[in-house]
This record gives structure tokens, C-alpha cells and sequence, in this order.
DNA sequence: CTGACTGCGAATGTATACATATGCCCCAGA
DNA sequence: TCTGGGGCATATGTATACATTCGCAGTCAG
């Protein structure tokens, strides 16, 4: 096995989620473990714990009499899917807000804030730094919610390639729409936590749930260019229509 | 075992979904396959399967080298995912008020909430008709929200057995409490569908998520007599303090 | 011509032998 | 006594042979 220390599950669960979100299996597809088991040169067993896995995830769902199904994902179900993270954000503002987020976790917050804004000073945005800086805002809001079953909800959302808060950034090929966009997106970030500094609860959670909008037309914008902008968006590749 | 046409791996299923709500197997315990294997006359590749599912239902968690962890539920991860039932279907209500429900999704609505009016007026309230309909209702609900995701979502955490709408009303000793208990909620059910029908989404959304209070109220309630009442209430028992 | 029965084939279900990883305990040497 | 290493015990990981189930098609009878 060489230096690859990757178990056969491992391998067979990054073959196959690759292949879904690649679109080269598509939506509805019915998924046979034989078929897969000869595709990818690995026993059924293996194969079936991946599936098992996928379908924890969210991307294959358990046919009626056994078997598994690649999920098919049509617009509406993405702009569902974003909005639902935008209302289990604006919950977790809202709980931050009113259980009262420690010193320590908003100074952590605000340091992440800050150096978005430095990121955004620059005049060649470096995407990949605010994507990351962004997704560690999100995840540091979920975790000042103190409520485990709500950061696992949203664990599970996010997971979506499409729902998670930073998907699409990359694919923008307008740099200045897009810092436009990110500097919108910061404005929102800074009122959030001040309003959770506040104890406001209700902007809180009225604003992150806005928030969630930009993701939200960001992908109607993409979908609306058909063939123009859709090529080559990775994040959209397994879309039905 | 006789003339069970089960599989085996629904009989592990239901063997261990079994152990885990009655609080046999109490959270944090770590499951062995073997062990299992040998408890249950059951290979371990059916148990494994079995695992696998309950692990997407929520019931256990995958330790961090392999294997499960049974998962364990304070008052305040019980109380939070109810609150949270609260937000989704609030979610579901804004979304039947804003996208319209159709003519027959609305009388189907009230089709249910009459027949619950007639199992109110009962001298003595037949709890077990006022679940089904009451799971009804809230199942009718989140398809008028006409979002697959939200439904989904939804289904996810009303299969932990406290958070279900229709959860505790089983256990209570005192009927003329519950009675007025649940006169309040039919009240509520009736306005939701009222706010409904005449596009009210905020009022619709406020009220779902206020319906989900009374829920919480009755785990408070119960959780509060420790000894007296939380015997024999089947949905505690799997809760660790 | 139509309906049902039967057999075959392809799918998942199941058991089990063997592989591999990991952690602990014990022993030896510094 | 402390530390490092080696081996065993026990866990999951993997492959595979065999079981079972279910649907479909082909054929025969009414």
C-alpha cells in the first residue's frame, strides 16, 4: 500500500464524494456497491461504510427498499438550504446575544474582524485569506450560541458545498463586484457582534439571518448567466436543473 | 425469533434503539461491535449496519478512532432542541404564510384541528388520539412550508424522542392539568393556521415558535419533580443528569 | 390474447476468516 | 526508579463466500 495510509473507507469515501460534487454522478442516480466496488478497485464492504457516511452527510439518501440514491439538488433546494443557514445563524446570534458571550470569545471574534478588514484594505483581495477568516467568524459565532445541538445543526447545513457561508467566492470573475460584495459582508459581520457585545438579541438575529441573503443572491447570480458563469463553478456542479 | 421476517439488521436496529432510549446503555458509553455481536446473536456486519443508522438518526456520535459512542443529553441539550423545533417550525409557518398554502393543504389543516376540538370536549380526553392528531397537525405544517430541506430538517429532530410535538403527553399523572395543557396548544394551533391562511408570516412565525414553549415547559415541569414524576416517563430515560 | 407461475439473475444481506492498527503492560537496561 | 521497546490483547478494517430476496421475463394454460 505504499506510504498511503489511508484505509480503503477513506479512499472509497473521497472517490465517491468526489464524484458527486464533481457532477460526474448526477442527481437520482441509484448507486449500485458492486458497480462502485469494480470502479474503484475496492471490496463492498468498504464501499458500504462509505455510503453509509455519505448518506450521514447529506448527499446520497437510502432507497426505499435498500440501496442508496445521490440526492438531486434543484435551485430551490439550494436557496432553501441558504436561508435555513441564515435562520440557524440568526438563532445562534440571537442565543449569543442573550445568554452573553465571554470576553474571551469576543475578543476572539473581534480579532478575526480585524484582520478581515485588513485583508479587504489591500487592492488585490487575496480570496482564499478572507475565506477562510470568514468561515472561522462563522464558526466562531456558532460556538458563542453555547448550545451544542444548534453548532451541530449547523455543522450538518454547512456541510452542503453550497450552504456553507463561504462557497461561491471564489468563482466571481468580476474582482470589483466581489469586494464590493465582501465589504457588505464585513459592514454585516461588525454589526453582528456588536449587537451580541449589546445584548441586542433581536437585531442580532435579524441581522445574521440578512446575512445569510448575500450567499443567497450571490447564487441566483450565478444561475441566472446560464452556461456564461455556471461553467466551471465547482460548488454548483451537482445541481439538477 | 421464530416467524419474524425481520433482517437482521433490523433487528439489531430496533434491539439497540431499544436499549438506548430505556436508558439501558446510558450516554457515553462506547459500543462494541463484538460485544454487541454476542449480546445480540447477531453477526457483526448486521450490527454494524445498525450503528451506521442510528448514528444518522443522532442517537450516537463516531468516536474519533472509529467506532460509537452512545450519545448523552442534559436538560439543557433537551430543552435547546426543542427551542430549536420551535425556530424550524416558526421557519415553516413564515414560509406557508409567505408562499400561500394551497386550498386543500388548508382544509386538510383544519380537517385536523376539528377533530381535535371534538377529542377536547371529552369529560375525559383520550390522549392517545390527541397525540396522532397533534403529530399530524405539526406534520401537516411542515409540508404546507413547501420546502423540502426545511421538512427534512425537521423530520431529523422530531426523531429524538423528547423533542417530538407529541412528546411527554403520555407521562402526566394529573389529567386536568394536561387537559387545560392542551386546550392552550389547540388555541395556538388555531392561530397559526389562522395567520396562515391570511398571509401573516411574522404573526404565524412568532406563534409556531411560541407553540414550542409549552413543549419545553413540560420537560422543565417534569425534570423539576426528579424522582416522583421522571420514573416511568420512557423519553427521560435516556438523559445523563 | 391474457394471466399467472416459475425460474433465473442481479441486487443487497449475512457470516466469518483474516489483516491491521493501537494501546497497554511488562520487562529489561540505564 | 525511570524509560524505552517489544509483544500481546483487543479493537476495527477488509475481503469474500454464501444466503436471501425480489423483480422480470418467458412460457404455458385457460
Amino acid at each position: 500500500m505504499a506510504h498511503e495510509s489511508l484505509t480503503q473507507t477513506q479512499k472509497a469515501l473521497l472517490g465517491l464524494r468526489q464524484r458527486i460534487l464533481s457532477g460526474a454522478i448526477t442527481g437520482g442516480t441509484r448507486l449500485y456497491e458492486v458497480a462502485l466496488a469494480e470502479e474503484l478497485a475496492i471490496s463492498r464492504t468498504p464501499i458500504r461504510a462509505a455510503l453509509s457516511r455519505l448518506a450521514e452527510e447529506g448527499l446520497l439518501e437510502r432507497g426505499s427498499g435498500g440501496g442508496f440514491i445521490v440526492r438531486s439538488f434543484a435551485l430551490a433546494d439550494v436557496v432553501d438550504t441558504i436561508d435555513l443557514r441564515g435562520v440557524l445563524e440568526g438563532t445562534a446570534a440571537r442565543y449569543a446575544a442573550e445568554r452573553g458571550a465571554s470576553p474571551e470569545n469576543l475578543a476572539k471574534a473581534q480579532t478575526i474582524l480585524r484582520e478581515i478588514d485588513r485583508v479587504l484594505a489591500d487592492q488585490a483581495v487575496d480570496i482564499e485569506a478572507y475565506s477562510s477568516l470568514n468561515t472561522a467568524f462563522h464558526d466562531q459565532l456558532a460556538a458563542m450560541a453555547q448550545s451544542a445541538t444548534l453548532q451541530r445543526e449547523l455543522a450538518r447545513i454547512t456541510a452542503l458545498p453550497f450552504a456553507s457561508p463561504s462557497a461561491f467566492l471564489e468563482d466571481h470573475d468580476r474582482i470589483d463586484a466581489l469586494q464590493r460584495t465582501l465589504i457588505s459582508a464585513q459592514a454585516q459581520h461588525i454589526a453582528i457582534l456588536e449587537a451580541i457585545a449589546g445584548r441586542e438579541s433581536g437585531r442580532a438575529e435579524a441581522l445574521a439571518r440578512e446575512h445569510a441573503r448575500a450567499a443567497r443572491r450571490n447564487v441566483e447570480f450565478l444561475l441566472s448567466h446560464e452556461g456564461v458563469l455556471r461553467e466551471g463553478v465547482a460548488s454548483l456542479a451537482l445541481l439538477t436543473d
